[in-house]
DNA sequence: GCATCGAGATACCAAAAGGTATCACAAAGA
DNA sequence: TCTTTGTGATACCTTTTGGTATCTCGATGC
Protein backbone atom coordinates (compact mmCIF):
# COMPACT_ATOMS: atom_id res chain seq x y z
CA UNK A 1 0.00 0.00 0.00
CA UNK A 2 1.39 3.03 -0.83
CA UNK A 3 2.26 5.87 2.17
CA UNK A 4 -0.77 7.95 0.98
CA UNK A 5 -3.42 5.47 1.33
CA UNK A 6 -1.87 4.11 4.05
CA UNK A 7 -2.26 7.21 5.78
CA UNK A 8 -5.63 8.60 4.33
CA UNK A 9 -7.23 5.44 5.91
CA UNK A 10 -5.23 5.33 9.17
CA UNK A 11 -7.30 8.66 9.32
CA UNK A 12 -10.60 7.25 8.52
CA UNK A 13 -11.41 5.78 11.79
CA UNK A 14 -12.84 8.29 14.45
CA UNK A 15 -11.12 6.59 17.41
CA UNK A 16 -7.83 6.57 15.70
CA UNK A 17 -8.16 10.76 14.99
CA UNK A 18 -9.04 10.94 18.79
CA UNK A 19 -5.73 8.55 19.59
CA UNK A 20 -3.90 11.34 17.35
CA UNK A 21 -4.94 14.35 19.38
CA UNK A 22 -4.45 12.68 23.08
CA UNK A 23 -0.90 11.76 21.60
CA UNK A 24 -0.36 15.64 20.48
CA UNK A 25 -0.36 16.48 24.50
CA UNK A 26 1.98 13.88 25.58
CA UNK A 27 3.60 10.40 24.14
CA UNK A 28 2.35 7.26 25.99
CA UNK A 29 2.13 3.66 26.64
CA UNK A 30 -0.01 1.35 24.75
CA UNK A 31 -1.44 0.83 28.32
CA UNK A 32 -2.18 4.16 29.26
CA UNK A 33 -3.39 5.38 25.59
CA UNK A 34 -6.26 2.05 26.02
CA UNK A 35 -6.78 3.44 29.04
CA UNK A 36 -8.62 6.26 27.83
CA UNK A 37 -11.03 4.18 25.85
CA UNK A 38 -13.69 2.21 26.30
CA UNK A 39 -12.42 -0.86 24.69
CA UNK A 40 -10.19 -3.80 25.07
CA UNK A 41 -6.69 -3.06 25.02
CA UNK A 42 -5.98 -5.31 22.15
CA UNK A 43 -8.46 -3.15 20.07
CA UNK A 44 -6.74 0.23 20.81
CA UNK A 45 -2.93 -2.21 19.77
CA UNK A 46 -4.90 -2.88 16.34
CA UNK A 47 -5.85 1.04 15.72
CA UNK A 48 -2.18 2.06 17.02
CA UNK A 49 -0.83 -0.52 14.36
CA UNK A 50 -2.78 1.08 11.66
CA UNK A 51 -1.53 4.49 13.10
CA UNK A 52 1.68 3.38 12.62
CA UNK A 53 1.68 1.72 9.11
CA UNK A 54 0.33 5.23 8.40
CA UNK A 55 3.41 7.18 9.60
CA UNK A 56 1.44 9.08 12.03
CA UNK A 57 3.09 7.51 15.13
CA UNK A 58 5.97 5.90 16.07
CA UNK A 59 5.88 2.95 18.33
CA UNK A 60 9.42 2.56 20.20
CA UNK A 61 9.85 -0.22 22.90
CA UNK A 62 11.06 0.79 26.66
CA UNK A 63 11.62 -2.02 29.16
CA UNK A 64 8.63 -3.71 29.02
CA UNK A 65 6.41 -0.88 27.50
CA UNK A 66 5.78 0.40 24.50
CA UNK A 67 5.89 4.32 23.78
CA UNK A 68 3.77 5.76 21.14
CA UNK A 69 4.79 8.98 20.00
CA UNK A 70 3.69 11.50 17.10
CA UNK A 71 5.13 11.53 13.86
CA UNK A 72 4.35 14.99 12.38
CA UNK A 73 6.60 13.68 8.77
CA UNK A 74 3.45 11.03 8.62
CA UNK A 75 0.96 14.13 7.82
CA UNK A 76 2.78 14.80 4.31
CA UNK A 77 0.83 12.33 2.13
CA UNK A 78 -2.19 14.19 2.94
CA UNK A 79 -1.06 17.50 2.89
CA UNK A 80 0.30 17.15 -0.34
CA UNK A 81 -2.74 15.47 -1.71
CA UNK A 82 -5.21 18.29 -0.64
CA UNK A 83 -2.87 20.92 -2.00
CA UNK A 84 -3.52 19.26 -5.49
CA UNK A 85 -6.68 20.83 -4.90
CA UNK A 86 -5.44 24.53 -3.81
CA UNK A 87 -3.66 24.49 -6.93
CA UNK A 88 -6.76 23.38 -8.94
CA UNK A 89 -9.04 26.10 -6.93
CA UNK A 90 -6.51 28.87 -7.65
CA UNK A 91 -6.29 27.76 -11.71
CA UNK A 92 -9.79 27.63 -11.68
CA UNK A 93 -10.59 31.11 -10.38
CA UNK A 94 -8.20 32.41 -12.92
CA UNK A 95 -9.77 30.87 -15.36
CA UNK A 96 -12.87 32.47 -14.65
CA UNK A 97 -11.06 35.79 -14.04
CA UNK A 98 -9.76 35.54 -18.01
CA UNK A 99 -13.20 34.17 -19.23
CA UNK A 100 -14.77 37.73 -17.61
CA UNK A 101 -12.30 39.88 -18.98
CA UNK A 102 -12.90 38.18 -22.53
CA UNK A 103 -16.36 39.23 -22.70
CA UNK B 1 -22.57 11.05 11.03
CA UNK B 2 -20.39 14.39 11.55
CA UNK B 3 -19.42 16.05 8.47
CA UNK B 4 -15.90 15.89 9.27
CA UNK B 5 -15.77 11.64 9.95
CA UNK B 6 -18.03 11.72 6.64
CA UNK B 7 -15.59 13.64 4.87
CA UNK B 8 -12.70 11.41 6.36
CA UNK B 9 -14.32 8.25 5.19
CA UNK B 10 -14.85 9.42 2.23
CA UNK B 11 -10.85 10.28 1.25
CA UNK B 12 -10.33 6.99 2.45
CA UNK B 13 -10.86 4.65 -0.54
CA UNK B 14 -8.16 5.30 -3.79
CA UNK B 15 -10.78 5.08 -6.54
CA UNK B 16 -12.77 8.18 -4.72
CA UNK B 17 -9.51 9.63 -4.53
CA UNK B 18 -9.35 9.19 -8.20
CA UNK B 19 -13.03 10.42 -9.10
CA UNK B 20 -12.67 13.80 -7.28
CA UNK B 21 -8.86 14.27 -9.15
CA UNK B 22 -11.05 13.84 -12.21
CA UNK B 23 -13.69 15.90 -11.73
CA UNK B 24 -11.52 18.95 -11.07
CA UNK B 25 -10.77 19.27 -14.67
CA UNK B 26 -14.37 18.84 -15.50
CA UNK B 27 -18.19 18.05 -14.50
CA UNK B 28 -19.49 14.72 -15.25
CA UNK B 29 -22.25 12.94 -15.52
CA UNK B 30 -22.69 9.90 -13.48
CA UNK B 31 -22.23 7.14 -16.19
CA UNK B 32 -19.30 9.44 -17.60
CA UNK B 33 -17.17 8.98 -14.17
CA UNK B 34 -18.20 5.18 -14.13
CA UNK B 35 -16.58 4.74 -17.66
CA UNK B 36 -13.36 6.19 -16.41
CA UNK B 37 -12.72 3.17 -14.46
CA UNK B 38 -13.41 -0.84 -14.54
CA UNK B 39 -16.25 -1.28 -12.51
CA UNK B 40 -19.89 -1.25 -12.83
CA UNK B 41 -22.01 1.67 -12.65
CA UNK B 42 -23.75 0.82 -9.57
CA UNK B 43 -20.39 0.40 -7.78
CA UNK B 44 -19.09 4.13 -9.12
CA UNK B 45 -22.39 5.10 -8.23
CA UNK B 46 -21.60 3.69 -4.27
CA UNK B 47 -18.47 5.73 -3.97
CA UNK B 48 -20.48 9.25 -5.88
CA UNK B 49 -22.98 8.80 -2.54
CA UNK B 50 -20.32 8.56 -0.36
CA UNK B 51 -17.96 11.54 -1.65
CA UNK B 52 -21.70 13.13 -1.49
CA UNK B 53 -22.45 12.17 1.89
CA UNK B 54 -18.82 13.73 2.90
CA UNK B 55 -19.88 17.17 0.87
CA UNK B 56 -16.86 16.65 -1.90
CA UNK B 57 -19.62 16.59 -4.86
CA UNK B 58 -22.54 17.52 -5.29
CA UNK B 59 -25.03 15.49 -8.16
CA UNK B 60 -27.64 17.64 -9.77
CA UNK B 61 -30.06 15.79 -11.83
CA UNK B 62 -30.17 17.98 -15.71
CA UNK B 63 -32.70 15.71 -17.29
CA UNK B 64 -32.29 11.93 -17.37
CA UNK B 65 -28.90 12.73 -16.43
CA UNK B 66 -27.34 14.03 -13.06
CA UNK B 67 -24.09 16.18 -13.51
CA UNK B 68 -21.24 15.33 -10.64
CA UNK B 69 -19.66 18.73 -9.47
CA UNK B 70 -16.71 18.55 -7.09
CA UNK B 71 -17.58 21.31 -4.03
CA UNK B 72 -14.49 22.74 -2.83
CA UNK B 73 -16.47 23.63 0.59
CA UNK B 74 -16.22 19.90 1.56
CA UNK B 75 -13.01 20.37 2.09
CA UNK B 76 -13.16 22.65 4.81
CA UNK B 77 -13.60 19.66 7.85
CA UNK B 78 -10.36 17.66 6.73
CA UNK B 79 -8.04 21.09 7.04
CA UNK B 80 -9.89 22.43 9.75
CA UNK B 81 -8.90 19.42 11.22
CA UNK B 82 -4.90 19.24 10.24
CA UNK B 83 -5.11 22.78 11.33
CA UNK B 84 -4.97 21.57 14.69
CA UNK B 85 -1.96 19.63 14.85
CA UNK B 86 -0.22 22.56 12.77
CA UNK B 87 -1.13 24.58 15.77
CA UNK B 88 -0.16 21.78 18.10
CA UNK B 89 3.50 21.53 16.15
CA UNK B 90 4.06 25.47 16.41
CA UNK B 91 3.31 25.23 19.82
CA UNK B 92 5.72 22.15 21.17
CA UNK B 93 8.76 24.42 18.62
CA UNK B 94 8.07 26.99 21.02
CA UNK B 95 7.91 25.29 24.46
CA UNK B 96 11.41 23.64 22.94
CA UNK B 97 12.77 26.67 22.20
CA UNK B 98 11.97 28.52 25.59
CA UNK B 99 13.09 25.01 27.27
CA UNK B 100 16.38 25.40 25.11
CA UNK B 101 17.20 29.20 26.62
CA UNK B 102 16.07 28.02 30.02
CA UNK B 103 19.47 26.25 29.96
C1' DG C 1 13.67 -17.15 42.42
C1' DC C 2 9.05 -16.04 41.61
C1' DA C 3 4.73 -13.64 41.21
C1' DT C 4 3.14 -9.75 38.64
C1' DC C 5 2.14 -6.77 34.93
C1' DG C 6 2.52 -4.79 30.15
C1' DA C 7 2.59 -6.29 25.73
C1' DG C 8 2.46 -9.67 21.57
C1' DA C 9 -0.10 -13.26 19.00
C1' DT C 10 -3.72 -15.93 17.63
C1' DA C 11 -8.34 -17.37 16.88
C1' DC C 12 -12.73 -16.02 16.38
C1' DC C 13 -17.11 -13.13 15.64
C1' DA C 14 -20.23 -9.41 13.87
C1' DA C 15 -20.77 -5.54 11.08
C1' DA C 16 -19.49 -2.60 7.34
C1' DA C 17 -17.43 -1.87 2.81
C1' DG C 18 -16.70 -2.88 -2.08
C1' DG C 19 -18.47 -5.15 -5.67
C1' DT C 20 -21.88 -7.66 -9.16
C1' DA C 21 -26.32 -8.81 -11.13
C1' DT C 22 -30.79 -7.58 -12.13
C1' DC C 23 -35.07 -5.16 -12.47
C1' DA C 24 -37.77 -0.93 -12.81
C1' DC C 25 -38.43 3.75 -14.36
C1' DA C 26 -38.28 8.10 -16.71
C1' DA C 27 -36.55 11.11 -20.26
C1' DA C 28 -34.88 11.60 -25.33
C1' DG C 29 -35.10 10.59 -29.90
C1' DA C 30 -36.61 7.98 -34.15
C1' DT D 1 -45.60 5.52 -30.14
C1' DC D 2 -41.92 2.76 -29.22
C1' DT D 3 -37.20 2.00 -28.49
C1' DT D 4 -33.12 3.41 -26.43
C1' DT D 5 -30.40 5.11 -22.73
C1' DG D 6 -29.06 7.05 -18.15
C1' DT D 7 -30.35 6.35 -13.39
C1' DG D 8 -32.37 4.43 -9.25
C1' DA D 9 -33.11 0.50 -6.30
C1' DT D 10 -32.72 -3.93 -4.48
C1' DA D 11 -30.72 -8.30 -3.39
C1' DC D 12 -26.77 -10.80 -2.79
C1' DC D 13 -21.79 -12.13 -2.25
C1' DT D 14 -16.97 -11.59 -0.56
C1' DT D 15 -13.45 -9.17 1.87
C1' DT D 16 -12.07 -6.00 5.25
C1' DT D 17 -12.68 -3.83 9.54
C1' DG D 18 -13.52 -3.28 14.48
C1' DG D 19 -13.89 -5.80 18.31
C1' DT D 20 -13.40 -9.66 22.14
C1' DA D 21 -11.30 -13.64 24.40
C1' DT D 22 -7.44 -16.10 25.49
C1' DC D 23 -2.88 -17.65 25.72
C1' DT D 24 2.06 -16.78 25.83
C1' DC D 25 6.26 -14.11 26.51
C1' DG D 26 9.39 -11.06 28.74
C1' DA D 27 10.55 -7.30 32.04
C1' DT D 28 10.11 -5.70 36.65
C1' DG D 29 9.96 -5.73 41.66
C1' DC D 30 9.66 -8.21 45.97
Amino acid sequence: MTPTQAAFRALADPTRRLILQRLSHQDLTIGEVAAGFDMTRAAVKKHLTMLSDGGLLTMTPKGREVITRLDPDGFAPIRDWLTFFDQFWDDRLDALKSAIEQE
